[in-house]
RNA sequence: GUCCCCUUCGUCUAGAGGCCUAGGACAACUCCCUUUCACGGAGUAGACACGAGUUCGAAUCUCGUAGGGGACGCCA
């Protein structure tokens, strides 16, 4: 197969926002198309009336956008007005081709009309279960005349569309991630192809848009995998040709359970609003059941397209672990060259509400000073915090500084230091000179010393380098923030 | 219940019969740097689920057992 001729899909339900599992899903289909020069399409399965939502389709548009996962053909992210040959790509609209497929099959006798409910559904897989064999339906209506059928259906009534099985033999599907998989035919029963709505089924319009629209690879998940069965009965009767398929490993949670909503954040939405990088997620999740050749741990989105391949995808689960995704985020956030990363993390900061200058050098000074503390975005509030002109809270942990005897000799020393400094900021030599005129005329050194600075300065014992801190931090901020712990100290 | 899939350090993984006294990464721990916190650097500990077989030789091949997962829907 030339390369060019490389067609993938990305098939997302627009249930809620884009799981992580999808995303990684959709990551694997758009490296392996890059990889080829092929087509990557976006094809939305919005045939549950009762779960789909066009807002939700919205939703994991956006964040495949965020992730920049972009697709060839398939709904414009913006306008949402598609694009490309083979349309319609949203399954809702593609009514008619589902129902002239089922009435070929009607036609020659692979499929048939069933009338059945619910109820008597219910009662035969109950029996199976009891009788120790797998809960297939028997329709009584298998092997009706399509007249008989359909002089039941002018009157009126509702019935499903079902594939005839007859043939009782194995089927081979040759798997790009787990080798030849057999499924014996009776794995499965007669099943629907149209529901009694007129809406069909996934397994069926599943196999005819694949096959309508070119797709050539097929890389998604375990779960899959029986349906897969289904899939190739149908291909076979429509004679069409069965395409590449790849079926990937669930990803866990740390209970080795599927990962799910209990496990805490699964959305890429929530990475997202909680200051995850897009890059780190795709990076980490590709890691997730696919490793690179060169054992790359902080790996790029180009560098994953020019090393993608699929038999290096893993057949086992894997365990989401959030700390490894927070390392590789950091990572690639400290990364990030300085007008970047203050692009990225100004959101957080406006909603914040801050007052700081707007000085790129004292940005790029202030970038400087944090983000070796920063995992997320989001972390830059509590830091930034420090150098904004709000009034710094004192914390809990800053009350035993308090009780020492020499504190107050060394911050009223300190906010008379800094009183005196002529500039609006000071820098980190005219900082470091204060101190050690601190020491000398208040007799104190030590953590005696720097502890009472730093909690009139931050509030708290504990954090960032103060050499580096002080000079992001205006004169007039310095001396209300010794104020209050003075105030404190009376 | 039936069928299908999976099983290497706590976690992600490398490993395609001798290169494996099993390598890397995250986490953990120790030390160094450092007034503190982080960053960074150097180390330590830690795994082939179990049992048979094939073979001169098995983490790698076969079978069985156990465990986990998935499917069996007019959900996808």
């Amino acid at each position: 197969m030339s390369d060019t001729t490389v067609r993938v899909r990305f098939a997302p339900s627009p249930t809620g926002y884009l799981h992580v599992g999808g995303a990684r899903t959709a990551l694997y289909n758009y490296l392996f198309a890059k990889r080829h020069g092929g087509k990557f399409i976006l094809r939305i399965e919005d045939t549950d009336e009762a779960r789909s939502t066009e807002e939700s389709m919205r939703m994991q548009i956006a964040d495949l956008k965020w992730l920049g996962l972009t697709w060839d053909e398939g709904p414009d992210p913006e306008t949402l007005i598609e694009v490309g040959p083979y349309g319609p790509y949203r399954q809702s609209q593609r009514q008619s081709i589902y129902k002239e497929h089922a009435d070929r099959l009607l036609a020659t006798g692979q499929a048939y009309y069933c009338f059945m409910t619910d109820a008597e559904i219910e009662v035969q897989r109950q029996q199976s279960m009891k009788d120790g064999r797998p809960p297939q339906v028997n329709s009584p209506y298998r092997d009706w005349p399509i007249e008989k059928a359909q002089e039941r259906l002018a009157t009126g009534e509702k019935a499903a569309i079902r594939y005839k099985v007859v043939e009782k033999k194995d089927y081979v599907l040759q798997d790009l991630v787990r080798g030849d998989v057999t499924f014996p035919s009776d794995m499965v029963g007669d099943f629907v192809m149209l529901r009694s709505s007129g809406m069909p089924v996934y397994n069926f319009c599943c196999a005819i848009d694949d096959a309508l629209m070119k797709i050539t690879h097929v890389f998604r998940a375990e779960e899959h995998l029986s349906n897969t069965l289904r899939q190739m009965m149908l291909y076979e009767a429509f004679n069409y040709e069965l395409p590449k398929f790849g079926h990937l490993s669930i990803i866990l949670g740390s209970d080795r359970q599927k990962l799910s909503k209990r496990h805490g954040a699964t959305s890429c939405h929530e990475y997202n609003l909680n200051g995850y990088l897009p890059e780190a997620l795709n990076n980490f999740i590709a890691l997730l059941g696919w490793s690179s050749p060169n054992a790359q741990e902080i790996i790029s989105m180009d560098e994953m397209i020019a090393q993608f391949s699929p038999d290096r995808l893993n057949a086992s689960p894997a365990v989401f672990d959030e700390t490894k995704l927070a390392w590789v985020n950091a990572t690639h956030l400290r990364a990030l060259p300085d007008e970047e990363l203050w692009r990225r993390i100004e959101p957080y900061l406006k909603e914040a509400g801050f007052k700081m200058p707007t000085d790129p050098a004292w940005r790029s000074r202030a970038l400087d000073t944090f983000k070796t503390s920063m995992n997320n975005l989001k972390d830059s509030v509590e830091l930034f915090r420090y150098v904004s002109e709000d009034a710094m809270p004192i914390g809990d942990d800053a009350k035993e500084i308090l009780g020492w005897p020499t504190t107050k000799t060394v911050v009223e020393a300190w906010k008379k230091g800094v009183e005196a400094s002529g500039t609006e900021f000071m820098t980190e030599e005219q900082f470091l000179k204060l101190q050690d005129s601190i020491k000398d005329s208040a007799g104190v050194k030590g953590k005696n010393l720097f502890q009472p600075i730093r909690v009139a300065i931050i509030g708290k014992p504990q954090g960032t380098e103060l050499k580096m801190l002080v000079p992001l931090l205006h004169k007039h901020t310095l001396i209300a923030r010794a104020d209050e712990v003075l105030r404190k100290l009376l």
